[in-house]
RNA sequence: GGGGGCGUAGCCCAAGGGCAGAGGCAGCAGACUUAAAAUCUGCACAGUGUGGGUUCGAAUCCCACCGCCCCCA
């Protein structure tokens, strides 16, 4: 050890870092081939939206993660893919073009641009030969090409759909910009309109993607909510005759038709078609004005039970086909025409809302199953959904209320010919259509004689064309309808003029499919190659944010399930592991706010926002006094004004202390708090460790692989020992995902060595001590290169070693070598530590036992007390039970 | 309203039926220094949110409650 510390050489992270990632560019180092000998590993994170902040480190905490196990997997000898794109086109980046009053065509490549510098400063190992744009038309033409093949199999469709419509600025929004039933704008209350939508047909795949969620491993959490939003529900649909009409009947789905004898009321959303048929002269006008108001509130606010039950009777009746009882039909909001059939058989004895409407309205209630207690209508206070015997003088009266007294009335039901068993499903189709400018064209022509008429896949793609001004136009149409050269066309049919579609497709179709596009990135004659796309999928290891868990998530795997079906992929989950980070909090500085004072302006990145706390902009703070500033832990996101970048930390600690921090700093799915004292305490440490190794280079033995180990005495031994239990335990906490744990044991491993090395001090190392002595510091190098890459290549050439780390085998632990001799264990008297003894591995309970009970400080406790039982786990402990 | 997660030292986190501590931050003391920073060496600090239960033994499993966070509606 050197006694001049003035002159001990730096860690040069700066130098290192540009210059390692030189050597990795000339190299080609990260680029993947799509075929190889070896086994393939896809590694994927969910591509951004390039915005102009910047990248945080908060992405770079997505991003490193999947960059450590992409590194190790290449080290076990995978052929491994780690590619990254842009999610261009959509609504956060139409809205940032708007607001800086830039044109989005020219803005998103200058951000993505921005975007690839900050990830190649963190040393991250992307293959950035298949980067993809999704606003490019080498990208859109497949995602257009994509739409034509589902509407050919019947998967996308256009039809009347109620959308949210601001009267006031006179635009369609989206579900996130109705805030509270009221425009995010300018606060007007949100009247739904049905103007012409296009969807794709989800539903149809709605029990495959339910089975589906068996095959993939991802958290349970995930699998539960994707679940839900499908919905799976088993009944039957009903038919309900209604009275004086002959020909309408009235369809309901209820997954209780062994309760349908204690039908007393029917319910039909306001939205039903039939309902203008059936009303009652006398109920017209009320009927009327109760529709007018339904409009206009949002389906979250119908379904919230708290509220009290409002409805209107149509004077009409239906008929209940198991008893012939007339049933006043009602309206009310808080049944909804998206699900089911928009109507619903009431039965207030067994189900809450309808119990809380019959006593609103003075509606009967019929008990279909009774129990001791529960006999009489007019006693119940609450309904009773589960329990009880059928006493209603129905055919099943006996049964108990169960599922297979449910299975047996729909067989019934069907016998009598009343209605049929069916699946319902929550899903609903998911509309894609977006009356935006900046997403790629819908491929669809309108001719009068011909109808729909899809363009023709050699006239792909329907380029966006540019245009000056692409702001909603306030007319509920897209912007490109006001583009007269572009809406013009001839219909390919007919050839007689005609016009284009003029809506786009929402963001959410360019990212159901990019994860192909990432097989085969430049493929101009095909989406990709089947043989590429096959050879890559399905995604081995997929990184994202919670907040995709069923939209992103269950698109792409519907799109992977019809381009199955279409025969052009062979996967038909597209991610096999799926995983979900947390956030990177920062400590920002915020103010309470009053209750009626407007909420956050809606940057797109403020979600999350609480209630009663508002960020403190930094334009604000001269104007707020201190002593009213509140901080919490939030989100980092520019509008906030407390994100902090990559490239001011990269520029002070380097890379390697960043992507360090982020790993160690907490488990991966847990929020981590961002502290500059903690990115300085990985950079405390790489330093650290640099010394140690300037400090041990000269016992160095490049030749260690070939020397015996024999002859190596007990301190080395020891120090091997840890060294192969770190090999162990790293190899495993990256498998596990417990880089924290990895990274600890790392720095453990390290003092270790340094003790080492301070024991040592100025004398030379013998021979055994420099061949343990290298073999770690070469270990370490291999074990440090997923977390440091530069400093691990840094070392690892300085030692001699030709090439990259990446390239190198990933170090294998020995057992033997990491085996312990001694154990020590505890000695417990009724599970209180008494005392310890340190003896061989292996040793039997018996033995244990014996030795126990010699101990010092166990014999006297014994002296006056009866031993009831001794418990004794071999390795861990002695307990003696006494009485 | 429903679902999920998390509460361990002043702070971030380990341990996930068996000694509460692997690692780090901050703190204290010493060494080095004219002094400080940096560095090195050492030290101290909690009985695991609360209350029950299971067990020879609970931070760990179960139940209830409190607090925080996330997702869905």
């Amino acid at each position: 050890m050197s006694d001049d510390r003035s002159n001990i050489e730096r860690y040069d992270f700066q130098t290192i870092e540009q210059r390692q990632q030189q050597r990795w560019r000339d190299a080609s180092l990260f680029k993947a081939h799509n075929s190889s000998d070896r086994p393939k590993f896809y590694g994927l994170v969910m591509f951004p939206y390039p915005s102009g902040a910047g990248l945080s480190v908060g992405h770079c905490r997505n991003y490193i993660p999947l960059d450590v196990m992409c590194r190790k997997r290449a080290m076990q000898g995978y052929n491994v893919l780690q590619p990254m794109g842009w999610d261009a086109f959509g609504q956060p980046a139409e809205n940032e073009a708007i607001k800086r009053g830039r044109n989005p065509s020219d803005m998103v490549p200058e951000y993505a641009a921005n975007y690839r510098r900050q990830l190649n400063l963190t040393g991250i190992a992307y293959d950035w030969s298949r980067e993809i744009n999704s606003s490019e038309p080498e990208y859109y033409r497949w995602t257009q090409w994509i739409f034509l093949q589902l509407y050919n199999r019947g998967l996308a469709y256009r039809s009347n759909a109620p959308v949210n419509w601001c009267p006031v600025d006179k635009t369609v929004l989206a579900n996130e910009e109705v805030v509270n039933g009221r425009c995010w704008r300018c606060d007007t209350p949100v009247e739904k309109r049905a103007i012409p939508q296009w969807f794709f047909k989800i539903t149809e795949y709605a029990e495959q993607l339910l089975e589906g969620l068996a095959e993939v491993h991802w958290p349970e959490g995930v699998k539960q909510l994707q679940a839900n939003w499908i919905g799976r529900s088993e009944g039957a649909e009903v038919e309900f005759k209604i009275v004086g009409s002959s020909d309408s009947t009235l369809k309901v789905f209820t997954t209780r038709p062994d309760t349908l004898w204690g039908a007393t009321f029917m319910v039909l959303a306001p939205e039903h078609p039939l309902v203008d048929a059936i009303t009652s002269k006398e109920q017209l006008a009320e009927v009327s004005v109760y529709r007018e108001r339904a409009s206009r509130m949002n389906e979250i606010d119908r379904q919230n039970a708290e509220r009290t039950k409002t409805g209107v009777n149509t004077g009409a009746f239906a008929i209940n086909p198991v008893n012939g009882a007339q049933l006043p039909i009602f309206i009310a909001d808080y049944v909804l025409m998206g699900y089911g059939t928009g109507a619903i058989m009431a039965v207030p004895a067994h189900d809450q809302r309808d119990f809380e409407f019959a006593r609103k309205f003075g509606v009967p209630i019929v008990l279909v199953y009774k129990t001791d207690e529960v006999q009489d209508e007019a006693q119940m206070t609450v309904a009773m959904p589960t329990g009880g015997t059928m006493q209603v003088g129905a055919p099943f009266d006996g049964a108990s209320n169960t599922k297979s007294t449910v299975s047996l009335v729909i067989k019934w039901l069907e016998e009598q010919g009343f209605g049929r068993g069916v699946v319902n499903y929550r899903l609903r189709d998911w509309l894609i259509s977006r009356q935006r400018y900046w997403g790629a064209p819908i491929p669809i022509i309108h001719c009068v004689d011909c109808g729909i008429v899809p363009v023709p896949e050699k006239d792909l793609p329907v380029l966006l064309p540019p245009v000056k001004s692409y702001e909603p136009t306030g007319t509920g149409e897209s912007p490109l309808a006001a583009i007269s050269e572009f809406v013009h066309t001839a219909c390919p049919q007919c050839g007689k003029t005609a016009r284009r579609e003029t809506d786009t497709m929402g963001g959410s179709a360019c990212s159901s499919w990019y994860f192909l596009r990432f097989a085969d990135p430049h493929n101009d004659i095909a989406a990709f190659d089947r043989a590429a796309a096959d050879y890559w999928m399905p995604v081995d290891l997929y990184c994202g944010g919670a907040e995709h868990a069923v939209g992103h998530l269950l698109y792409s795997r519907f799109w992977t399930r019809a381009l199955n079906d279409c025969g052009y992929v062979s996967a038909k989950e597209p991610f096999r592991l799926y995983r979900n980070q947390g956030s990177v909090l920062a400590y920002t500085a915020g103010r309470r706010v009053q209750s009626d004072e407007a909420q956050g302006e809606g940057d797109g990145d403020d979600e999350g926002t609480l209630l009663d706390w508002k960020v403190i902009k930094p334009e604000e703070r001269d104007n707020i006094p201190q002593e009213e500033w509140v901080w919490r832990w939030v989100r980092m996101s520019k509008s906030k004004g407390n994100v902090v970048t990559p490239d001011e930390m990269a520029e002070k600690y380097g890379a390697d202390s960043l992507r360090l921090f982020l790993l160690f700093v907490a488990p991966y799915e847990e929020n981590v708090q961002w502290s500059d004292s903690g990115i300085e305490a990985a950079n405390r440490y790489l330093n650290r460790l640099w010394r140690l190794l300037v400090d041990l280079e000269p016992h160095y033995l490049d030749t260690w692989k070939s020397e015996p180990l024999e002859g190596i005495d007990d301190t080395v031994k020891i120090l091997r020992r840890r060294l192969h239990q770190t090999i162990n335990k790293v190899s495993e906490d990256i498998e596990n995902f417990r880089f924290n744990t990895a990274v600890a044991q790392l720095m453990a491993f390290t003092n270790e060595l340094s003790a080492f090395r301070n024991q040592l001090g100025n004398r030379s190392a013998n021979h055994g001590q420099r061949i343990v002595l290298s073999e770690a510091m070469e270990t370490m190098c291999l074990l440090l290169s997923p977390f440091v890459p530069h400093f691990a290549d840094e070392w690892w050439n300085r030692l001699g070693n030709e090439g990259f780390t990446y390239r190198a085998e990933w170090p294998a632990h020995d057992a033997a070598a990491a085996a312990e001799e001694e154990v020590t264990i505890v000695v417990q008297i009724n599970g209180k530590v008494k005392d310890r003894l340190t003896i061989p591995v292996g040793t039997d309970s018996k033995e244990m036992e014996r030795l126990a009970l010699l101990c010092e400080k166990i014999e006297p406790e014994l002296v006056t007390a009866e031993v009831k039982r001794i418990i004794s786990v071999p390795g861990k402990l002695v307990n003696i039970v006494i009485a």
